[in-house]
This record gives structure tokens, sequence and C-alpha cells, in this order.
DNA sequence: AGCTATTTATAAGG
DNA sequence: TCCTTATAAATAGCT
């Protein structure tokens, strides 16, 4: 329809495959409207251009309606031909690994932390309980630091509050010495009272991880401070 | 085109409608395989009859890609409306919910295995640890109970060879009794030679487990059967 | 973008 | 559903 004849084949002049695919574009898209109107029919179509625009047309429907419907009718038909597409089909199949996946880490888990072990042979069971003893000695060691990093701070402060204490105290006594024949108020730290002297209790359960005993930070006898744990600690002294 | 004017209006007569749609239905078909060729561009076109019968074409670039491109396009677009279908959108929502939920699996086992722990805090670390520890028993509970089974049938079986080769060994002298003057072959089980005494390492190493003593299966140290280990068992003796 | 000669699509009828 | 044919529509090539 036209002065000349077309023949199906990609029109190489740019401009005139531009101009054609303008002209026909709305030609299309008007027989699809017109198509679902006469014939009250559902109808989607998509067009990309070269260069990447979409030109969409759909039945009131909504394209999205008819892409799910379209997606639930070829689903159904290639149910069993498990043909592999890229993207579509790829967003089930990768839903399908990622399901199975899943379900192999979620069985793991369960061996990790000691269930549903009914079907694990001796030597699964061998090299599961070596990771997780390992894991053991990890958590151990990482908790062990934490505890000392944390104690040594709330030592620093200790110190540091008793020596503003010491502070105190001496400017309250050349006050009290100053303004003559004032009773003397002993000042004292109330959180000492609170504080418990847990030196060795530390020593041993921190070590109380057997096997750690080449892997815990060694910090010498001698040279470690001694450690004065506050009392919401002692939880964490236990296992 | 045709011998009347068309009005855009449903065509009420039903079999003029069908009609209709079976010939605009390849005319549409047509043309939108001309512009893809013509034009050099991606097409898709799906078209639903009445009853529901699907008629698609594509591009060779495949429905699935054109589709999966659309959506991709589209969601870019409406990224921030939310519109939530049922199938399609659930299927994208399923699958960000299961990479979700995957990360944090693989994360809780990195925990479980003792890797990663930088951001766990002294809390945590605890729980960790006491769960791991409960899970170290189960697993070698779980360990010496199949070991001792295995024990207890190879040692049945042991049991059965050696009562059999007495037997054999009877009827041997026996049969050279009777046949005068034939020098006596003495049999004996080959593997017993191979089969080493290990009751004592093995109540040791079983009970390595140091935490275990209260739930190790107890059995009585003088009625547990006397142990006899094949070699390859004992790689499993150590940890 | 608009024009128009021509090709194409298709309505109506069999 | 397919064929025919008159005619409406679409559009290629120009401007």
């Amino acid at each position: 329809m036209g002065r000349g004849k077309v023949t199906l084949k990609r029109i190489e002049n740019n401009i005139n495959r531009q101009v054609t695919f303008s002209k026909r574009r709305s030609g299309l898209l008007k027989k699809a409207h017109e198509i679902s109107v006469l014939c009250d029919v559902e109808v989607a179509l998509i067009i990309f251009s070269a260069k990447g625009k979409l030109c969409e047309f759909a039945t009131d429907a909504s394209m999205d309606r008819i892409l799910d419907k379209y997606e639930r009718y070829s689903y159904a038909e290639r149910q069993h031909i498990a043909t592999d597409h890229e993207s579509h089909g790829s967003l089930t199949l990768e839903h399908a690994k990622l399901t199975s996946r899943m379900e192999l880490l979620q069985k793991r888990q369960r061996h990790l932390i000691g269930e549903d072990l009914d079907s694990s042979s001796l030597k699964e069971l061998q090299r599961l309980e070596q990771q997780i003893d390992t894991a053991l000695k990890h958590i151990r060691l990482r908790k062990n630091h934490l505890m000392f990093e944390s104690i040594s701070v709330l030592q620093k402060k200790e110190k540091q509050l008793e020596n503003r204490n010491k502070g105190l105290s001496k400017k309250i006594m050349e006050v009290e010495n100053e303004l003559t024949q004032q009773p003397i108020v002993e000042e004292q730290n109330p959180d000492d009272t609170l504080m418990l002297r847990l030196d060795n209790d530390i020593r041993t359960s921190c070590q109380k991880g057997d096997d750690d005993n080449g892997v815990v930070e060694e910090i010498p006898r001698q040279a470690r401070p001694l450690i004065v744990l506050p009392p919401w600690m002692l939880q964490y002294m236990n296992n």
C-alpha cells in the first residue's frame, strides 16, 4: 500500500527505516486497538524501537493482567517441555534454584545446631564435630577479646574516677580546714561497693573452653592487670 | 477497507465478530511481523480470543526476552508506585524475599562456623557459644551412638566367625583323625590379626568431648563389652 | 509533517 | 473456513 511495493527485508536506509517505523507503528497500534474493540478480545502489543524506546498497547484489562495471563497460559503449556529461557523463565528457574539452595542451607544449619542428625554418617558427623569445635574456639576467642577489652576500658574509667575522687576529697579537706571546726565528711565512690574482685574467676572461666589452651589470647599471669568486674558482667562468665 | 465502512464498536453479530476477528488477527500478526523485519525492531503481540485461546507473535528475540525487557523497563518506571500484582509481581517479590532470607541464613551460618564475628556483640557471642556447645554435645552423642552400634555389630560378626571357625577346625580334626596320619592344619580367621583391642582407647576418646560427661550414653564400665575395633575405624577415634 | 498514487487489508457475499 | 471482489485503509515515496 503505497507507491511502491515493499519487499519483506530490513530497510537499509536509516531515515527511511525510521520513517516507516513511525508510520507502521501507529498503524499497528491502531489495528490492535480496532480488533480489541470490534471483536472484544484482549490484546497486548509491545514494541521496542531500535533505540530501545518502549511503545505499548494493551486492552483495558491492562498490560500486566494480560502478561500475567500469558505467563500462566504458556507456563501451563511448557510445564514439561522444560525449555530454558534466559529471562522470564530464568526468574522461575532462579526461584527454584534459590528454594533448593535454601533447603540445603537450612538442613546444614540444623546440622550445625545439632539437630536432624539421624541421616548423617559417621564420617559426616566427624567433620561436623571438627568444624563446630573450630567454630567454638573462634567464638570463645572473640568473646574473650571483647570481655578483656570491656574490662580494661572499665578499669581505666575506674582509675579516672578514683583519681578524681581523691582530688575532690583533698579539695574538701582543704576547704573544711579553712572553715574552722567543720566535721570531716569522708567521700567514697558508691560504685566501689558493687565492684567485685574476680581475677581468678575470670582466668578460669575464660579458659574453660577446654581445647582453647593454645588459642586463647595469652596474657601472662603476672602482666595481666588486676581485673575488676562490674556485677552485670558476671553472667557472661558462666557457660 | 472493505465494501463497507467500519465503525469502531463491538460487532454484535456473533458470527461476524468471529470472522472479523479471524481476518484481522492474521492481518495484525502479519503487520507485526512486517514492522519487525522492515524496521528491525522488537515486537511482541499477544492476543486472547473471546474463548481464551492464545495467539502470539514475537520477534526472534523470543517472547520471554521481550516480556522480560518490558518488565524491567516498566519496573524502572513505576519503581515507586508499588503496584502489587498477583502472580508476576509476587514472583519478583518472592524472589526478593528468598534472596534476603538466604542472606540471613548465610550470615547466621558463617556465625555458626565461627566466621564473621566482628559485628557480634558480647551477648550474641554468648548465645552463639551456648548453642554451639549444645550442638557439639548432640553431635558427639550421635557419633558415639553410631560407633558403639557399629562396634557391637562387628563384635557379633566376629563371634559368629569364631564359632564357625571352631566348628570347622573341629570338623577338620575329625576328618584328619579319620584319615590316618595326615598332618593337622591349624585354621585361623585371617582378620584376627588385623583386629585391635582398643577398649581403653575408645573409652577415653569417646568421652573426650569434655562437657559431655552427663550426656554421653552411659554404658557401665563393667557391663560394656570388650570392644574390638577394625583398623579403619581408628581415624574416627581421634579429634 | 502533508500529499497522493498505489498497494494492502478486509467487509460482504457465496 | 476459504474464495471473490468491491472498497476502505494504510502507507511508500515525495515534497
